[in-house]
DNA sequence: CTTATATAAGATATAGTGTATCTTTTACGA
DNA sequence: TCGTAAAAGATACACTATATCTTATATAAG
């Protein structure tokens, strides 16, 4: 379990859906408890599945996507895009914005972390990038790597 | 087109591979001008497509998957996760050795640059990484952001 | 030169990921 | 309670990629 408190997670997470006005229908919690959950990223249909495996009202994939449409909107999940997963935010009980959101990815475990880079990296590749021609990066960042116990054994 | 001298690319794929005892078929020279003459990251399909459109001998999208798998293994090509493309790589004329690639890709009008990062900005990435439990990252990164000309547009 | 062997290409099927669209249900305010 | 909008269900389909089996081609050995 990926969450120390995935119960608290879930019900700040519906706090924030109060606040701003919003619903975390039963379908919405059922999508997002899963990811709370689960030890990795996962798939759409991995979720599906999970929901499913779960309880019994059967949930589509089609229902899966437009789900983590609304959640990734809300910032309460984020789409790995270059392993075509999902994972909860990391910062589902904090009180402020997340604007950033830097993954390091084991290659060996699939492990995720979901980072801040030292403002001075950042800097450093904005550098980089603006004489290259590129006068803003996104703050969105995956990085491939290997984790130290993955690098170990 | 992307590359000053196109031609001069391609013969020089043909003799590395002279060099290295492997075979620059036909096919596989069609694919790889193919991305050479690109001005953007193609699809699997959209390389079938356009050589396609270029000969009338048909180029099964089976044999572009086949085609650039054994282009990447050499490094002539990259694949961008974060976009699932393929584009020429830049140094296809170089002598050396090129095993890291860093992309800067434009979200605007899909313009990619391969460039290298400043050893600063790695290494701060790395400090930044290795205090997240990650001992060892990769040199391959696609970082999005606007190009200059899309930013002042 | 011919044949054997290995590599490449062709062909077909299918898995995995994601979008579009139309219908039905549900929640909530007037 | 009824009307409206948002959410969910259902179905079809597009796009990306892999697996596998067969056929063709290139090169080396005899």
């Amino acid at each position: 379990m990926r969450t120390v408190n995935s119960e608290k997670a879930i019900s700040d997470v519906e706090q924030k859906c109060a606040d701003r006005g919003i619903r975390l229908t039963r379908r919405r919690k059922e999508v997002l408890r899963t990811l709370v959950l689960a030890d990795s990223a996962l798939s759409a249909y991995e979720i599906a599945e999970q929901c499913n495996a779960d309880s019994n009202d059967p949930m589509p994939a089609m229902s899966v996507y437009r789900i983590l449409d609304f959640l990734r909107d809300q910032q309460f999940v984020h789409r790995l895009e270059t392993a075509n997963k999902y994972i909860s935010c990391s910062h589902l009980s904090c009180g402020h914005d997340h604007a950033q959101s830097q993954f390091l990815i084991c290659n060996e475990c699939r492990k995720v972390e979901e980072i801040d880079f030292s403002s001075e990296a950042f800097s450093a590749m904005e550098k980089s990038a603006s004489a290259a021609g590129f006068s803003s990066i996104s703050p969105q960042l995956e990085v491939r790597g290997l984790c130290d116990s993955c690098e170990t054994s």
